[in-house]
RNA sequence: GGGGCUAUGGUCUAGUUGGUUAUGACGUCGCCCUUACACGGCGAAGGUCCCCGGUUCAAAUCCGGGUGGCCCCACCA
């Protein structure tokens, strides 16, 4: 048996760590490697350090890397830049928490430091995970939303929306955090069932009698100014125009015919509270109502709430109700499930106050938005629903100040004379460390202390990587953007944003591709998280299998757009298969690499063959779903390949046979090729070891695609052979008495030999 | 309350425009160290393709209804 050339026995993680290093130094996947043309850009989503990573992040970002090392192969100028994300409430609540201490209680510039430090650490962890799975990545070039100069592309566009009306100041009500102590867009509300009190309270008439409502929020009695019944069918629609009284607070309070009150719902009656939910919103704006606000902004009763002042809304309710029962107001109480917004970040409830705080449109732009989603394509195609069912449920503007600390301040300033003005764009603004020279006067005007949502930042990164305003040549050569890779659970915000922010900014779509994946979950389909415990972490499955083996169990375990359940034991299973793939490429590389040369019958069918697997694989990749050449190759590899042309061509391949010996190594080029987006590393290994480069920097083989090919004769025929032999009881290498099929007369040769047939 | 997605052997998963005995993996059970590989080879068992109805010569695949799961939206006071 002739030397391989591959010594290792069998393959091991620990060659990982080397070729990461050959790959850094190299400067493979080098900005500066592009070339002259278009540049196809990759919106890689800068991931968010306020914790560790766990096992998702890590396969979401091998996907990513899968798409862009494929293009890469195939279209040659990609630019995959990595950023990370690191402005606003994840890491204050994250210092908050690691630190125990409050954001409002401390020092502005001291908590600053604190977050920038703590987001320091927790990237470490990131991009060790990032280099561990063998990312394409070039830190050289990598971007930080909370730099400087990041900031200032985020203040440039936000003072040019300013200047041209597209941002303004309202005070409307907004959804507040009262433990963040500040505003939130819808987009950051999340929902949290439980079961509620329905309490049916008797309001009196002034004119004597009853008014009976049902609520679920008996502590805002003290704001209520007004009911409203329907105008006809109700039974209390006849009370329209009396007046009635506030039980606990004595307040007479109109009741008012409105077609949306739904005469179905609660007793048919309701009452109008500052504010209970988005319909008091509603119609305290219609009927002019003068708002109470009647919870501050820590979350508790103020002055206004009379003798509950101080309590939580929690505790106030419970004091109103057992106030109100006491006082025989209430008639009955009935359990109810509830659905409470809450704050994406803190999980804290929200409740509706106004404030002023500055605004994007958007709402105007929702109908151009749905135009753009039609020319971009999207992967899976159903996902484009997600962004579709958002757009069709915003009803307002996008409030994007935030009374918080670690973000891009607002470039605002404020003339005591002449109002508010933006600086000249282009210039990092600390605003609330500073102060400006007014436009108009001589007087030093003072900053704005807040700063913008986090999505404003991260929603303008197709315009960061493609250069703009910083590169107007490379900007030219890169957008709109070829790829935007996300997860479909930030459509409502990183997508939806992007498309809104880079529209208004140069009124173009921002993406060609948006690429949507599902979820890592647990075992048993729940998502990860500490409270459960059953978060599983990358380093330690990256350390045991290898980065390959997860990279491929990454790729071939669910298709695009499905969730993905972690679990080890098929992980395992994806380690098999890279051994596989080690071993054949080992019994290949005892031969000799030979020229072209006409290919005996059984040659030319696995080239036909290797053909097809390849316009396969190309097709999947093309469609951004990895799943499809995963499985494809491995199909091929394992059941076709190593299973029947291997035991085929052996014999011929030992006496050096130049046909057979030429079609090993052609076969196992394009296969390597085929696999090295999703498992970078062996691939790379073999094929430095047998053909001295690189195989990154490489392109796709062309083949003709064979047809009329005889695989499932030639599979059928073999596997009968076998079973006979197991049949009779003797060994596969017995000779055996059996005649080759008419069919397969052409490779005849081949199978006597592989079979030891007796004709 | 509305909408979307989904439902395939013990577990996970594929199935492009409907077409002969439904894919593969993990696991299970036999037999085998056959000159790349025992993290292997060969073989086997295991499925009413969620349920009901319809279209069709023909449906896991299309249509309608139902049930379960996941997700999104919404003003249930």
């Amino acid at each position: 048996m002739p030397d391989p050339k591959l010594k290792e026995k069998r393959w091991s993680q620990s060659f990982e760590k080397d070729l990461f290093s050959k790959w850094q130094s190299e400067k493979l996947y080098s900005k500066d490697k592009l070339k002259e043309g278009q540049v196809f850009v990759v919106d890689t989503p800068p991931p968010y350090p306020s914790g560790r990573w766990h096992v998702g992040g890590a396969l979401h970002f091998c996907q990513i890397d899968m798409i862009a090392r494929y293009w890469r192969m195939s279209r040659q100028n990609v630019w995959f830049p990595i950023g990370i994300d690191r402005n606003g409430l994840p890491i204050e609540s994250r210092v908050e928490k690691d630190f125990s201490i409050k954001a409002h209680e401390v020092p502005r510039g001291e908590f600053l430091v604190k977050c920038r430090r703590t987001l320091d650490k927790y990237e470490k962890n990131i991009s060790n995970i990032m280099n561990m799975t063998g990312l394409s990545v070039d830190w050289s070039n990598v971007y930080r939303t909370d730099s400087p100069e990041y900031r200032t592309l985020t203040q440039s566009t936000f003072i040019e929306l300013w200047n041209n009306g597209l941002i303004y100041e309202d005070t409307k009500p907004n959804n507040w955090c009262p433990g963040c102590k500040t505003t939130l867009a819808d987009a950051e509300v999340e929902y949290r069932t439980q079961k509620g009190k329905l309490i049916y309270v008797n309001f009196p008439l002034k004119d004597g009698g009853n008014i009976q409502i049902a609520t679920t929020r008996p502590e805002l009695l003290g704001a209520c100014q007004a009911i409203t019944v329907h105008p006809s069918g109700s039974k209390y629609s006849n009370l329209a125009g009396k007046t009635a009284i506030v039980p606990l607070y004595d307040k007479e309070i109109s009741i008012i015919a409105r077609d949306d009150t739904n005469p179905e719902v609660g007793t048919g009656a309701m009452m109008v509270c500052s504010y209970g939910d988005q319909e008091d919103v509603k119609v305290f704006r219609e009927l002019n109502l003068i708002e109470t606000i009647i919870i501050d902004q820590g979350g508790k009763m103020n002055e206004l709430a009379g003798s509950y002042k101080g309590m939580t809304t929690k505790d106030a309710k419970a004091a109103v109700i057992k106030d109100l029962e006491a006082k025989g107001f209430v008639e009955k109480t009935e359990s109810v499930d509830q659905n409470i917004p809450i704050c994406w970040r803190s999980k804290d409830d929200i409740e509706l106050i106004s404030l002023p705080e500055y605004y994007l449109k958007q709402v105007e732009f929702v109908d151009k938005m749905r135009e753009l989603t039609d020319d971009i394509t999207f992967h899976p195609p159903k996902f484009k629903q997600l962004l579709l069912d958002w757009l069709g449920s915003i009803s307002q503007d996008w409030p994007i100040s935030r009374r918080r600390f670690y973000g891009t301040p607002v470039p605002l300033f404020i003339c005591e004379d002449h109002g508010k003005f933006a600086p000249e764009p282009g210039v990092y603004y600390e605003a609330w460390d500073m102060k400006l020279k007014c436009t108009q006067c001589d007087k030093m005007c003072e900053g704005d202390t807040r700063v913008l949502d986090t999505w404003m930042d991260s929603s303008v990164s197709p315009l960061w990587v493609s250069g703009y305003k910083q590169n107007d040549e490379f900007f030219k050569r890169s957008f709109p953007v070829f790829l935007r890779p996300q997860g479909k659970d930030i459509v409502r915000t990183w997508l939806n944003y992007s498309l809104l922010r880079v529209y208004q900014m140069t009124g173009k779509k921002a993406f060609e591709h948006v690429w949507i994946s599902g979820h890592v979950v647990d075992k048993e389909g729940k998502k990860m998280s500490k409270s459960l415990g059953n978060v599983v972490y990358p380093e330690p499955l990256v350390e045991k299998f290898g980065a390959d083996t997860l990279r491929y169990y990454g790729a071939a375990e669910a298709k695009l757009g499905s969730d993905i359940r972690a679990s080890e034991e098929r992980i395992a299973g994806s380690a098999k298969f890279i051994q596989k793939l080690y071993n054949v490429s080992k019994f290949i590389s005892m031969f000799d690499d030979s020229k072209a040369v006409k290919l005996e019958p059984v040659d030319a069918w696995i080239m036909g063959e290797l053909a097809k697997l390849s316009s396969r694989s190309i097709r999947g990749y093309e469609d951004m779903d990895v799943f499809v050449p995963a499985n494809e190759i491995r199909n091929f590899v394992w059941d076709i390949f190593a299973s029947h042309y291997i035991e085929m061509v052996k014999g011929r391949a030992y006496e050096g046979d130049k046909s057979a010996r030429y079609t090993l190594h052609a076969a196992l080029r394009t296969i390597l090729k085929l696999l090295a987006p999703i498992t970078p590393f062996i691939t790379d290994y073999v094929y430095r070891e047998l053909y001295g480069k690189t195989i990154h920097l490489e392109n796709f083989d062309k083949l003709e695609v064979g047809e009329n090919l005889p695989t499932s004769d030639l599979i059928k025929f073999n596997e009968s052979v076998w079973a006979k032999k197991k049949e009779a009881g003797i060994s596969l290498r017995d000779e055996i008495k059996l005649k080759v099929p008419e069919i397969l007369k052409t490779y005849e040769k081949d199978l006597i030999r592989m079979h030891n047939l007796r004709q």
